[in-house]
RNA sequence: GCCCCUGUAGCUCAGUGGAUAGAGCACUGGUUUCCUAAACCAGGUGCCGCAGGUUCAAUUCUUGCCAGGGGCACCA
């Protein structure tokens, strides 16, 4: 809010000075030094090609109608830069503000009314959750919770594809094993799936299922197929609720099929003159719209290619009444990017209303050594197993903690072992610690409930922690603006680091109560936006430790 | 061959068109009669992968190259 505060002082400052808006944000930053004072702003060195002045005079001419302003103590000319020392009684200002807000520090009202809806997950119904199904699952559940925090109105969503092809395999995997269980001959197709927790399941199917002996080939391909396909969808999502992901709709591949969405997909194409006809395939023109090569939707033994009920789904999505659309895939669909833009365009929306967001991979090790999942193939490591081992708070705050765009080895051992040093344990911490100096300040009788002086708080270690908590706002908006949930624990981390900084060199509970209720209320406002920031990122921010 | 991501401290990773590039881990030493030591304090490291270009200013933008990872189906 301070920030916000010398951004616009900075424009009057300009206008009055040379009359001229100010198009561009001034960049104002965090001084890196305490000579610099508490912010700075190079807008000298922007306006001085326009002015065609140097930089240090314009600064100086700046300088003398800032300096007027009673938010600051000092304003500084350093070679072109100008470096803003903050008094006291702004800081007060400003901490008054996050402490009547309370519990809903930084929330916001919503904003407009469109509606956004962010999918993601998605995964195939053909197993348990896995690894990097997970990291979709901390992203786009954070980003949902930011956003509605914010007050933007988004919404979650799960695409289970449970027609086509690999539903297919899925059932022709289970009939041989089935085959296999009952002492016959039979491969697992080639594509097929191998997993052991698919034996596990046939297994326990077939003993529940006596009838099976009486059927024939087809319909057991069919019965195995439609009962895993139930089977595996279900454990997922309680996988992911398990894991604090929660969906508000769960929509059904066969369900955008039986509305016939596909065939509206065909016609409204065709009418459009975009579909060709090759080697009995019906090919999209998606080279008209950007992609590398035209693909086909429907294949020359007439099923659907992967792309067209997508797309109908994509045309769902729609007519459902949103507005904006975000799609979190996995790196291995980054070609698909282009594909599904273009179709999407084609059939009549703004481009600029679907985005697509590829997460990177996730390398799981052991002991350094790779370990390479396949659902096919049938190695791997599930998210049920992840969590039991590590936690779901450690889980989900690792997975947000790296960058979207990055890779992410994760080293199960060393997970594992180094449980206690995760730093989602020190945030926590941080904030289990104020509770316990709450509980200890109640026990001492202080009267929480009296107004505090703030104007007492004035060391250094509590300036520097209120000019950490005031950065929160900006914090979640950096987060959206970037669509990169990633800040948020890592401010929560230096947060955490000031508030540890603060305890060792300054005692909260003293004889003196007036000064006690001023910490306690300091303190409290780190507590909420410990709290506050945890949850958006779906991790417990517990009272004792 | 084409496309995407990455290359910053011993390791894991932040960061920015601008002032002396940062954290954590690891390593060394210190801190508790007192609100949680899962903490704090002190100590030092960098051809920011390489080479051009744009700019008053490049680690940041751009081009080429090198290295690692991934993707390039009438699979989903």
């Amino acid at each position: 809010m301070i920030k916000t505060f010398i951004s616009e002082s900075i424009k009057e400052a300009v206008k009055s000075a040379y009359n001229i808006e100010l198009e561009i944000e001034p960049t104002i930053t965090e001084s890196s030094e305490e000579k610099f004072g508490d912010y700075s702003t190079q807008i000298s060195f922007q306006l001085s090609k326009l002015l065609r002045k140097n930089p240090n005079s314009i600064a100086e001419y700046l300088k003398d109608i800032l300096k007027s302003n009673n938010y600051f103590d000092r304003v500084d000319v350093v070679g072109g830069y100008i470096n803003f020392f903050v008094n006291i009684n702004s800081y007060h200002r400003a901490i008054g503000k996050v402490i009547e807000a309370g519990e809903n520090y930084s929330k916001k009202r919503y904003i407009g009314n469109e509606k956004i809806l962010i999918e993601f997950v998605s995964s195939n119904p053909t197993g348990p959750m896995v690894i990097v199904n997970a990291r979709a699952a901390a992203i786009g559940d954070s980003l949902i919770r930011i956003l509605n925090w914010r007050g933007f109105r988004a919404f979650s969503e799960f695409y289970v594809n449970d027609s086509g092809n690999q539903v297919k395999l899925l059932g022709l995997s289970c009939n041989a094993i089935y085959k296999q269980l009952n002492g016959k001959n039979a491969e697992i197709p080639k594509n097929g799936y191998h997993g052991k927790y698919l034996v596990d399941f046939v297994k326990s199917v077939s003993e529940n299922n006596p009838d099976l002996e009486n059927m024939n080939d087809d319909e057991i391909d069919k019965f195995l197929g439609e009962k895993s396909v139930k089977y595996f969808h279900d454990l997922q999502i309680e996988s992911l609720k398990n894991f604090r992901v929660n969906f508000d709709y769960i929509i059904h591949e066969k369900s955008i099929r039986e509305e016939n969405l596909p065939e509206f997909i065909v016609k409204r194409l065709r009418e459009n003159n975009l579909l060709y006809t090759k080697e009995n395939a019906i090919f999209f023109k998606s080279t008209a719209f950007g992609d590398d090569k035209d693909r086909p939707i429907i294949k020359s033994n007439g099923e659907y290619a992967y792309i067209l009920p997508d797309a109908a789904y994509h045309e769902d999505k729609m007519r459902r009444g949103f507005d904006y659309l975000i799609d979190i895939f996995g790196p291995d669909h980054h070609g698909y990017k282009k594909r599904l833009k273009a179709i999407f365009h084609a059939i009549g929306y703004n481009p600029d209303h679907l985005e697509i967001i590829l997460h990177q991979m996730v390398n799981l090790t052991n002991e350094g050594n790779k370990i390479r999942m396949s659902k096919r193939k049938g190695y791997i490591v599930s998210l049920d197993d992840l969590i039991d081992d590590i936690g779901k708070d450690a889980a989900r705050f690792f997975f947000v903690l790296r960058k979207v765009n990055s890779h992410l080895d994760f080293d199960l051992e060393l997970a594992k072992q180094k449980t206690e040093e995760n730093p989602v344990y020190y945030v926590q911490y941080a904030h289990a610690r104020i509770s316990s100096i709450i509980r200890f300040a109640e026990e001492k009788g202080i009267n929480l409930a009296e107004k505090p002086d703030i104007s007492t708080l004035g060391k250094e270690k509590e300036l520097m922690l209120i000019k950490k908590i005031i950065q929160f706002p900006e914090i979640l908006d950096d987060v959206i603006s970037h669509r990169e949930p990633s800040i948020l624990p890592r401010y929560l981390i230096e947060l955490s680091s000031k508030f540890h900084s603060f305890y060792n060199d300054i005692r909260v509970v003293t004889d003196d109560k007036e000064l006690t209720r001023a910490r306690i209320t300091l303190i409290k406002t780190v507590k909420s936006t410990l709290k506050i920031g945890l949850d958006l990122i779906g991790v417990d921010a517990p009272e004792k430790m």
